[in-house]
DNA sequence: ACCTGAACACCGTTCAAGT
DNA sequence: ACCTGAACACCGTTCAAGT
């Protein structure tokens, strides 16, 4: 038989963070173990150990690895190329929740200042003042990365009990059902709660601060 | 000697999250074991099991205690109003990162709740159209949390390594050096990195969005 | 009803030993 | 240089047994 080391499919960090991946998108965040690692890529901890420092690391490559697949600026206007760079996180978080749970945990990576930098070029261009552009680039990201780690939560809580709008009209009910002196305003929008858009709510408020951006521009 | 059940300080719930809280604040998220907590209070694991479902409760019940205490609504001017709750969160979450971290991993709790319900009822009185509360409120929080979980994630790296100005410090050297081609506005925005200050970066976000809205009252 | 604490079924990580 | 896999030091949670 021939040595692992003489194999077509020699373990690399690459094959590694791919199999980490799959496992991550089909089967959750809690399934991904170093032992379930090993057994789909048929070696010992050691082996992926000698590649990858630790299970932080490795998750930080994941996360960048899906996030630099999103984050392809175009030239388009200003304001429609931060929508698409938004749209494009979300439905990648959409498609990979665990990512969303990542990137609210380990800030200051690659795959951040990434996200920053699609979002800088488009608020250079709008023409906002130099010194304000890192501000609103700071809220676009945390708007962006708060609605990340929501819908990553969602997803969980959603594939552990039964579909998505099931859920929602039971969290509509649990809303309705609170105190009319203590919580008015839940109980006002549970009522708006089952058909809302998730999407579209995001896009909203990615408006609502580039109308707060455009009013900084001389 | 006395059994437990004659004790004043019997066991209950309120004081297992008391005792909880104290571990997160004085030693952090990752000290919080049932191991830990069944030694501070002298007991067995059972027995908080008797008064706590899973670890997962205990820790909505430690987030939604504190966000308890800071979601006090004033009748301050509308603005004002979501200013202070904005930033009484980012004070909480300054002091108590671990809220930071639960609040984006658990959504859809009593946390969550009262948050809402703090933004909502300025929101009606700037005279918000009912159609667009629900997406005012929803930008606001997720701004909010989004903030909340990069607080929580910078507290726990700069506590592992030296004192915050050091670690932004170093932070900035390593954007400096990024690719000038491929990062051009992080470069940017490096210089500025280390004088900055989170809490008016904060705050600057938060009038974009209250700009963003004041734009939708009729 | 409430508490005890041993036991179970897991983790991430290390490391001596192999090739 | 790269890989193996047993062993270590932890976890959260359960449960028979006590009071």
């Amino acid at each position: 038989m021939a040595t692992r080391s003489q194999r077509a499919d020699a373990l690399s960090k690459e094959r590694i963070v791919e199999a980490a991946i799959e496992i991550l998108d089909t089967e959750g965040e809690s399934a991904l173990t170093f032992r379930a690692l090993t057994a789909r890529l048929a070696t010992g901890s050691g082996a992926i150990y000698w590649h990858v420092a630790n299970k932080n690391e490795l998750l930080a490559a994941t996360t960048n690895d899906v996030i630099a697949r999103v984050m392809t600026v175009g030239d388009a206007e200003p304001h429609d190329a931060i929508r698409a760079i938004a749209l494009g996180m979300f439905d990648a978080i959409d498609a990979h929740p665990w990512v969303g749970a990542q990137l609210s945990r380990e800030p200051w990576q690659l795959a951040m200042l990434r996200i920053f930098e699609a979002v800088g070029g488009p608020l250079r261009r709008l023409g906002v003042p130099e010194r304000a552009q890192f501000n609103c680039a700071s809220a676009l990201v945390n708007y962006i990365l708060g609605v990340a780690g929501q819908n990553a939560a969602n997803a969980r809580l959603v594939t552990a009990g039964t579909d998505r709008t099931a859920f929602l009209g039971g969290l509509a009910d649990q809303w309705a059902r609170l105190d009319a002196e203590e919580y008015p305003f839940v109980r006002q929008i549970a009522a708006g709660l089952p058909e809302h858009d998730d999407r579209e709510q995001f896009l909203a408020g990615i408006d609502l601060i580039l109308a707060g951006i455009d009013a900084l521009i001389p």
